[in-house]
RNA sequence: GACCCGUUGGUCAAGUUGGUUAAGACACCAGCCUUUCACGCUGGUAACGUGGGUUCAAAUCCCGCACGGGUCACCA
């Protein structure tokens, strides 16, 4: 790298941040890290129409929180480049300087074309099988065409001219080489809209060469409009970015794109966020969608994986969204999370109040201290058999609510009642005088004491606990349940279990 | 339809210059651990779309076919 790279990260405020977003400027934050480059944020919002109420602070939010950040942008302007809008640099005539300019070399050109016209053309082509193309018209036309057109008061638009016949190709970080010929574009293109606005494929080139942009990766989705872009860097007369294309995140339900359409996943990262995945495990998770490092680890720390991101890397082949493999990942991050720092992220899905779990939760009208206490007990039990922090909240609620659940005592069919009483009684009386701060040890040596007074021991005596406290005879280490529950509830929970013995 | 791209176990996915016992993960199965569940550990089943080449040797290179995808806007 002999230039100091930088890189883009260049959304529309079309929408939220969604997961293909999030997979871009990821990519493009391991490139500046890695390389010791810098990351800008560009706002590509020149379709006026499209634009979103709040999607540019909800992308900006939910990039912050995945732990992409940006060195230059919006809110943090480098005089050098700035502004990072389009819409202001627009304002400041900055494409259409460019625009004039190809006019004025003959390399572009007015176009009065109507969309009707358009329209009708395409549909024209089509009937006939044929790909839709641009076919000139207004790059020969005549002065007395172009004043008749003028004299009807038809804006224009601006075209490019293309060269015929010409190459146009890239050496792509993830495809290699690819090349496309100029007379597979579709005819000369729109640069400049009828309503003074560059197009998308005009503005990105003039501000990657205004910005000195040195890669440039996004998604796959471009790679068609990349000729394009080379052509109005060649009519310019500068060099164009080392370009990457990013894997698409395919649904491998449907095979397909990731769509918006796709119910069944989710699509945007503040719902992940909301459902209890680990910021580090959606960041690990998704950059491997589309690169993979060498060897086998997969369980990589954002440092690690800037260390060891290598855009030679980049995968050319569709990357399949793994649901399974990402609750996976997510379980892993939460076993080797320590229970204060779950706590904490719990705590804030709480007080965010953003998801049914949390609803529940906020519902008990429990203190903070209380919930936290509450929240820390039950981390402790369920910390190794779940997939997202929602699931912890639900376990919460439930043992906090254990009283009003309809708890089912049909597995104590499978003891003997003598025994299975003498255990609950055994444990009734032993508990009632403790205090509500019992430890977990001190409930085991309980356990263990009354399982020799009684004379019962293993399944026969841990299964009628764990049905009289759970409602299920499978159940998690029960003395951590017990400690979880006041001695008031535990004893109630004991009277219930013992009158539907009898 | 045109132009680009892709095709490795049930799923995800390594395999950058042709020679590998074709990684690893998820899932599944078995064993161990454990009051049970889960965790953890050990082991196991299972794959190069298809037809032709090139070569001593092809998952890897070339051509055809099939299948899948992306893009074909005065959207980004």
């Amino acid at each position: 790298m002999d230039k100091k790279v930088r890189v883009r990260y260049a959304p529309s405020p079309t929408g939220f941040l969604h997961i293909g977003n999030a997979q871009s400027a990821l990519f493009n934050y391991l490139f500046a890290r890695h390389f010791n480059g810098t990351m800008v944020l560009r706002i590509e919002d020149t379709d006026i129409a499209r634009n979103v109420p709040h999607g540019e602070e909800s992308q900006m939010e939910n990039l912050h929180w995945l732990g992409v950040d940006w060195d230059e942008g919006p809110d943090k302007p480098n005089p050098k480049y700035a502004p990072y809008h389009q819409t202001e640099r627009n304002k400041e005539g900055i494409y259409h300087k460019y625009v004039q300019k190809l006019i004025d070399e003959g390399k572009a050109y007015y176009d009065y074309t109507t969309e009707e016209e358009l329209q009708k053309m395409r549909e024209e082509q089509k009937a006939k099988g044929e790909t839709p193309r641009y076919g000139g018209h207004w790059y020969n036309a005549s002065q007395e065409e172009i004043d008749a057109a003028k004299a009807k008061g038809i804006k224009p638009s601006v075209r490019l001219h293309l060269p015929k016949d010409h190459t146009l190709e890239w050496d792509d970080w993830a495809l290699g080489h690819i090349s496309f010929n100029s007379d597979n574009l579709g005819g000369d293109f729109v640069i400049e809209k009828n309503n003074g606005m560059p197009t998308y494929n005009f503005a990105v080139v003039i501000d990657d060469y205004l910005m000195d942009i040195t890669d440039c990766l996004r998604g796959a989705d471009h790679i068609a409009n990349t000729p394009k872009q080379i052509a109005v860097y060649e009519a310019l007369g500068v060099d164009h970015p080392h370009f990457c294309h990013i894997s698409l995140i395919f649904n491998p339900a449907t095979g397909k794109k990731l769509s918006k359409r796709d119910k069944n996943t989710l699509q945007f990262i503040s719902q992940y966020h909301r459902h209890g995945y680990l910021k580090e495990a959606i960041f690990n998770f998704i950059a491997f969608l589309g690169w993979s490092p060498v060897g086998e680890k997969e369980i990589y720390s954002k440092e690690e994986l800037i260390k060891a991101y290598d855009p030679n890397r980049m995968s050319n082949s569709p990357a399949y969204f793994d649901q399974h493999k990402l609750d996976w990942m997510n379980a892993e991050y939460i076993k080797k999370m320590s229970v204060d720092e779950l706590a904490d992220r719990i705590m804030t899905l709480v007080h965010e109040n953003d998801s049914e779990e949390a609803n529940k939760l906020n519902d008990l009208k429990m203190s903070d201290d209380d919930l936290r206490a509450l929240l820390k007990k039950v981390i402790h039990i369920h910390q190794r058999d779940v997939y997202k922090l929602i699931e912890i909240m639900d376990y919460a609620w439930f043992y906090a609510t254990i009283l009003d659940q309809d708890l089912s005592y049909d597995d104590f069919a499978n003891f003997d009642k003598d025994e299975t009483l003498a255990v609950l009684n055994g444990i009734k009386d032993a508990v009632k005088d403790l205090s509500d701060d019992t430890t977990p040890d001190a409930y085991n040596d309980l356990i263990k004491k009354v399982g020799k007074d009684v004379n019962v021991k293993g399944q026969k005596l841990y299964f009628p606990l764990n049905i009289a406290f759970t409602g299920k005879s499978s159940a998690p280490q029960i003395n951590e349940i017990m400690a979880v529950y006041p001695v008031a509830t535990t004893v109630k929970l004991l009277d219930k279990a013992i009158a539907s013995l009898n």
